[in-house]
DNA sequence: CTCCCTGTTGGCCCAAAGTCTAATAACCCA
DNA sequence: TGGGTTATTAGACTTTGGGCCAACAGGGAG
């Protein structure tokens, strides 16, 4: 599929700084991919590719602040540092609450911005593995037939066969069938393993 | 114990300004807590106690940050609210990122005050119930002997007894023994409702 | 109309787990 | 030294769960 090489995407108005961010971190070995305009960025991003953006603030047309919100919409985790020269505390705020990494001000010392990014990589590394576990969970649950679905719900719950059965308006037999058929749809071989499969999916939610 | 009103704590060196803040507050019918300076506040506080904290960045002694990072060392999970006239960018960040509420600059916007707190009292009443509830298992679990644990461990792993017993050198019938005491000890009925509790635990570390 | 999926049930047998009573041994504490 | 905790094991019995084979009914797709 993608190359698992993360990129780092830098999104600025500014020609010159954007040349000059993108020479910094490419002569720190990092693949990077220049973005003059949000709006270029935005649409062009593929939210399943590895990465990070490092974004200005102060932007014509869609504001950092505009662009982590559209990203967030969309359904994009990338993770975000905010490089700004303009900004205030509020919007600082606003960016960390929205989940940003970090918010660095210009001019911007070359170690910082690089830690900075490091930790976004890392951070988009780990938050990349745990989605995809958890992309493989859904999958294997989504081949469930409803009743199968029903079953595993009472099962996750600690309820014998006999009393799923008697909620469900049918006897053991059928239980211990449909039972059977979640255990090797969920690829699991303990209730054990299957209650933690189910408890994983609810952190996220 | 402790009544559950919960207690918003107020600290700023100027006392005009905590006369202010303490009078809004109660006003909009909030329990107030004053304090001048960051150490007495420090030294007073009870972490068990419901309530948040509405911090000034810039005190003599100890600063806000500072005053954040002490709380946490402490133990301490009180949600705070800065409130500060003379912050700047990189400050409100290092706030945020250590687990701030919110971050706010004076003069402050009664409206956007009382909102923050009112976020952070939730927030404070969330994490005390949850917290307090991840005490009971641990209280349950710290009832369990030594052995004990041990076939807890292999037990949520999803192994039958026999191999728990393989594992563990001893024979099916002492497993049977220790996973009923197990069960009794952590006050739950199926293995299901067991590894929930052990997953809960997980969750925080 | 026939095939496949889904949901259902039965019988048979075995494996695993839970329950109850009872006993033994090592250990620490008072 | 006597008592409590911990860890161990035994026997006997019941309940629950899982595997295998077989069968039937309803519904949708080709």
């Amino acid at each position: 599929m993608s190359d698992n090489s993360p990129i780092v995407f830098v999104v600025d108005d500014d020609p010159d700084v954007l040349k000059g961010l993108a020479r910094l971190l490419r002569s720190a070995g990092l693949e990077v991919a220049a973005f003059s305009s949000p709006h270029a960025f935005l649409e062009l991003h593929d939210s399943s590719a590895p990465g990070c953006l490092v974004l200005d603030l102060a932007m014509p047309g869609l504001n950092g602040l505009e662009l982590q919100g559209a990203l967030k919409a969309k359904g994009s985790a990338i993770p975000i540092v905010f490089l700004t020269g303009r900004g205030d505390i509020p919007m600082s705020v606003q960016a960390m609450k929205g989940g940003a990494l970090d918010f660095l001000t210009k001019p911007v010392n070359d170690e910082d911005l690089l830690r900075a990014i490091n930790a976004a990589l890392e951070k988009d590394r780990i938050g990349r593995e745990s989605r995809s576990e958890l992309d493989e969970i859904q999958q294997r649950l989504s081949a469930l037939t409803p009743r199968e679905r029903e079953v595993l719900t009472h099962v996750v719950s600690g309820q014998l066969n006999k009393q799923i059965a008697n909620d469900l308006g049918t006897v053991e037999k059928t239980i211990k069938v449909h039972r059977a058929r979640v255990m090797e749809k969920m690829k699991v071989n303990s209730v054990a393993e299957l209650v933690r499969l189910t408890e994983r999916l609810k952190t996220i939610e």
